[in-house]
DNA sequence: CAGTGGCCCTGAGCGC
DNA sequence: TGCGCTCAGGGCCACT
């Protein structure tokens, strides 16, 4: 479900209104992807921080008031995260409730592949580990289409299998990164090696706009993405190429094709995206 | 060591 | 209506 606008879109939807608050309790249901590897009790009446974002992962810091760590969310393929101003008896499918003195933040994730961790610090295992090998933040200033092309020199993958890795940029999950490749004209089979300074410098811009556009339209909405709020995203009907296999392109009408890369659908134009 | 595929898990949709 | 299959917005990890 959630690319990097869609969980921005969460982030901001709680992290104001949950700042400085007061953790009463942090409940679980189910397992998900690793252990909380923290008790609830050790986390109660510590002071909650402003959530941050980096790459996918919810960072929300904890303190008491000296550092306690934080705890980081991730919301995996099929999660979404809910404020509300009253705690939530927990369904079948809410694996994590924070209860709060200015709120409740609820984790619904029917499969699981999310994640909520406490880490003594960002910078501290486990959270090191798990955002060791993200790449640039798209947005950030420092990254320059030297950067990326640098990042994709002499690899041999499919561009589109690169920017999915999020290992140089991160952001851009399989929506996205067909909308940016279709976007740049870029055919997403064409080896990262293959993307030169002038086509990377392309790439850039356009990873930038669909991202920026899909935060601006609140993300997409596919099945069941709405922010914390419940607000629902209206990019989905912004988006040129994917899940609309067999549908004319928006640019030159040609029939827009489907293939498999990585196990994951890529949608392209034949036409417009060049190798 | 870059690249590939398996796998974690549940639900929806579709053809039969 | 029910069954079995495929597919789904992510990413870690074992293996080649």
């Amino acid at each position: 479900m959630p690319e990097l606008p869609e969980v921005e879109i969460t982030r901001q939807g709680f992290a104001d209104a949950l700042q400085g608050a007061r953790l009463l309790d942090l409940r679980l249901g189910k397992p998900l992807r690793w252990p909380l590897g923290v008790s609830a009790k050790a986390l109660q009446g510590a002071r909650l921080g402003l959530a941050c974002r980096r790459g996918k992962y919810i960072w929300l810091p904890l303190d008491r008031p000296e550092p306690l760590g934080g705890l980081l969310l991730h919301l995996g393929m099929s999660g979404s995260l809910a404020f509300t101003p009253e705690p939530q008896v927990l369904g079948p499918h809410q694996h994590l409730a924070i209860d709060t003195s200015q709120g409740c933040l609820t984790l619904t994730d029917p499969r699981r592949f999310g994640a909520a961790v406490w880490s003594p610090a960002l910078d501290a295992s486990p959270a090191r580990e798990l955002l060791a090998r993200l790449g640039a933040e798209p947005f950030d200033p420092a990254l320059d289409a030297r950067t990326l092309h640098a990042g994709l020199k002499g690899r041999r993958v499919p561009i589109k299998q690169a920017l999915l890795a999020g290992d140089v940029v991160v952001g851009a999950g399989n929506i996205y990164a067909c909308e940016a490749l279709w976007q740049a004209g870029i055919h997403p089979a064409t080896p990262a090696a293959r993307v030169g300074p002038a086509r990377a410098e392309r790439l850039l811009g356009a990873v930038r706009a669909v991202l920026s556009d899909a935060l601006a339209a609140g993300g997409s909405t596919l099945r069941d993405f709405s922010s914390s709020l419940g607000a629902i995203g209206r990019y989905q009907s912004l988006v040129a190429v994917y899940g609309r296999e067999g549908e004319p392109c928006p640019r030159c009408r040609t029939a827009v094709k489907r293939i498999v890369q990585g196990q994951r659908s890529t949608f392209f134009c034949p036409t417009c995206q060049r190798r």
